[in-house]
DNA sequence: CCGCACAACGTTTTT
DNA sequence: CGTTGTGCGG
């Protein structure tokens, strides 16, 4: 045990090395760039290789976001082999719980069942929790109080920390008479419709059974004696209550990593100090990273002011990544006076920086604090203006958005299909097509690979789609046409089986509309069928999106578009969230950032904190109010 | 059907 | 804070 050695990695600190061999739960405090999902991925390497987590047991980790849960699981694919990578199970909260409510739902007390089961998953509105709330104000007892709650925070707050009592129980407070009522309405009432439930709900109805079934839930916490939970400023009450009930106990090891200076989900419902409630109910004690790998070291400066106004005892953090680009620009504050010449500024100097420093327009990053849509027309028309694209995450495409179409499993079939016959020798692309077509044929379920003549198939269907697309000119008009082809081959009907979320409701009817409208829209502008599904994906488009959207994720530069008072209407000094939004923005990028202001869009009187921090650090202020003298 | 007053909304993920 | 929607009187 002692001469376990970390594999595929160069560095992580000290610190991180103790979280990887803990055998106690542990929060491990993890700012921007620290490595996260490295760590968890050595501990599990780690938990697996030297037997602390021996055959059967598995390791449990918990995301928020599939995209994170997926990533977790393929680092510890890659640092790991197979036979013990299998022991680790990356899955996001909700399709948790939800696989205990679909599995064990008959094991429910009589007062819970779902004798109806359950449609599609709702998503409770204010209106709706407005409609119901109004519908209940005539009760002696709870009448006048239930006109207090929030309907903005009924589901998270009321619904998500009432634990379901086995026996019907007398109600104590207004929140366990209306969260009593709102099961009542949405479960037995319904019958013999079925059950109306959302996340929250399912998550609640998870925790009831298991804590219903000892047996269960003793076997589940022998399975997963480690659970990592990722992101974890951001728990919910429901999934802190669940954690606390299910894994809340000596046999479990905790690992939760995350970090309180990017908590802004707290106006969705997030559990304030997650933290100290972890050290309290877990025994769970606090490390913290040091180190930051993706920012330059005048950035990691500059994040250091805006760390310490968020929390005072925050220790500094060492860069261990190298300035590609002098000091003096790594930071600038851009004051300019019309949107127009923002929009062209950046524009302009977006592409002179990619030019120079032979980057990519993915490696740029236009943040917005809301609303991207209202940004893009101008931003679009001056990048156009200097050949570059710029592309909002989250546009509207049909009944869906941009960024859930890329990630759709749908898209990543036909798109891997599509990949494969534009491209030679695509290694990856062919082993993630294969998976999938091997998961909808329910081909050698056991084995570690396709089976020879399934192989066979999608070689030969792949062969015939190139043919097609090299006798197809590139036009929106034979999108239809290529993508009935793979309707056939594939088989829909079979993808609708094979994915939970395309099995009931419109959502495989939705994503394959959505996949046609853009894949048109791709290929309206190109000349090859390849380069369509570059525009597909959005390969060479500068990304635009809100500062929310964009954590998580990395940008050579950081161009954070509206620091004033209209854009930033919500930000008040004495909520730290504002400050977190910022922290996380400035925080994505690797070289610089560029901060606008612009004194069309509004003034700087409520925002002068955030101005004033930069100041602080000593942040580049350039005015560019008149283009004409700085241009010509 | 118009004009006015007032309220609501904005930042989000999950099968 | 600015934009958008709603309800009501006329």
């Amino acid at each position: 045990m002692h001469e376990w050695l970390p594999s595929g990695v160069d560095e992580l600190e000290q610190a991180a090395w103790a979280a990887v061999r803990a055998s106690h739960s542990a929060c491990v405090i993890a700012g921007p760039g620290a490595g996260k999902t490295e760590l968890l991925a050595q501990r599990a390497t780690f938990l697996l290789e030297t037997g602390q987590c021996p055959s059967p047991s598995r390791i449990l980790a918990i995301s928020f976001k599939r995209d994170a849960a997926e990533n977790l699981q393929a680092r510890v694919e890659k640092r790991c082999p197979p036979h013990l990578s299998r022991r680790f199970t990356s899955v996001t909260f909700d399709a948790f719980t939800k696989s205990i409510v679909d599995r064990f739902a008959p094991t429910l007390p009589a007062r819970w069942r779902l004798p109806n089961g359950y449609g599609d998953i709702a998503v409770i509105t204010k209106a709706d929790v407005k409609g119901f709330l109004s519908r209940h104000t005539n009760s002696a007892k709870w009448g006048r109080a239930i006109a207090t709650i929030d309907p903005a925070t009924f589901e998270s707050t009321v619904l998500g920390q009432w634990r379901l009592p086995v026996e019907k129980s007398i109600s104590q407070s207004v929140d366990e008479f209306a969260a009593d009522w709102w099961w009542f309405d949405q479960l037995r009432n319904r019958a013999p419709e079925p059950a109306n439930l959302s996340f929250t709900m399912l998550n609640r109805l998870a925790e009831l059974i298991l804590r219903h079934n000892p047996l269960l839930l003793r076997a589940l916490r022998h399975t997963y004696p480690y659970v990592f939970i990722d992101e974890c400023q951001d728990t919910s009450f429901a999934q802190y209550d669940f954690l606390l009930s299910v894994f809340g106990t000596d046999g479990v090891c905790v690992t939760a990593v995350g970090d309180d200076k990017q908590r802004i989900m707290g106006w969705a419902g997030a559990v304030p100090d997650v933290f100290a409630m972890l050290g309290k109910d877990f025994g769970a004690g606090r490390t913290q990273l040091l180190c930051n790998y993706r920012s330059s070291p005048e950035l990691v400066r500059i994040q250091h002011v805006l760390a310490q106004a968020l929390d005072s005892s925050v220790e500094a953090v060492q860069s261990h990544q190298i300035a590609a680009i002098d000091v003096r620009d790594a930071a600038r504050i851009w004051y300019i006076d019309s949107m127009q010449n923002e929009a062209q500024y950046i524009a302009e100097h977006v592409s002179e920086d990619m030019i120079r420093r032979t980057l990519r327009p993915r490696d740029y990053g236009l943040l917005v604090r809301q609303r991207a849509e209202d940004f893009e027309p101008l931003l679009a028309n001056e990048f156009a203006k200097v050949g570059l694209r710029v592309r909002n995450e989250a546009q509207r495409i049909g009944r869906t958005t941009l960024q859930d179409l890329v990630v759709e499993p749908l898209v990543g079939l036909y798109l891997g299909l599509l990949r494969l016959a534009t491209r030679k020798r695509d290694r990856d692309t062919w082993v993630a097509v294969a998976e999938t077509m091997r998961h909808l044929r329910g081909d050698y379920p056991d084995a570690d690979t396709p089976s020879p003549a399934l192989g066979r198939q999608v070689a030969a269907f792949v062969r015939d789609l190139r043919t097609h697309l090299s006798s197809t000119p590139v036009g929106a008009r034979a999108c239809e046409i290529l993508l009935t082809k793979i309707d056939e081959f594939v088989d829909l009907r079979s993808v609708a089986r094979a994915f939970p979320m395309y099995r009931s409701g419109d959502a495989l009817a939705i994503a394959r509309e959505a996949m046609r409208l853009h894949l048109a829209k791709s290929a309206n502008s190109c000349q090859a069928w390849a380069e369509a599904l570059d525009a597909f994906e959005g390969t060479h488009c500068v990304p635009l999106m809100t500062v929310h959207k964009s954590k998580g994720l990395e940008f050579d530069t950081m161009v954070m578009i509206g620091l004033d008072d209209k854009t930033w209407w919500s930000y008040t000094p004495d909520n730290p969230e504002g400050l977190a939004t910022f922290f996380v923005a400035v925080s994505r990028a690797k070289q610089r950032i560029v901060i606008t202001h612009c004194s069309q869009r509004g003034t700087r009187a409520q925002v002068a904190p955030l101005f004033d921090l930069l100041r602080t650090a000593g942040v580049t202020e350039t005015d560019l109010a008149v283009p004409a003298l700085s241009r010509t």
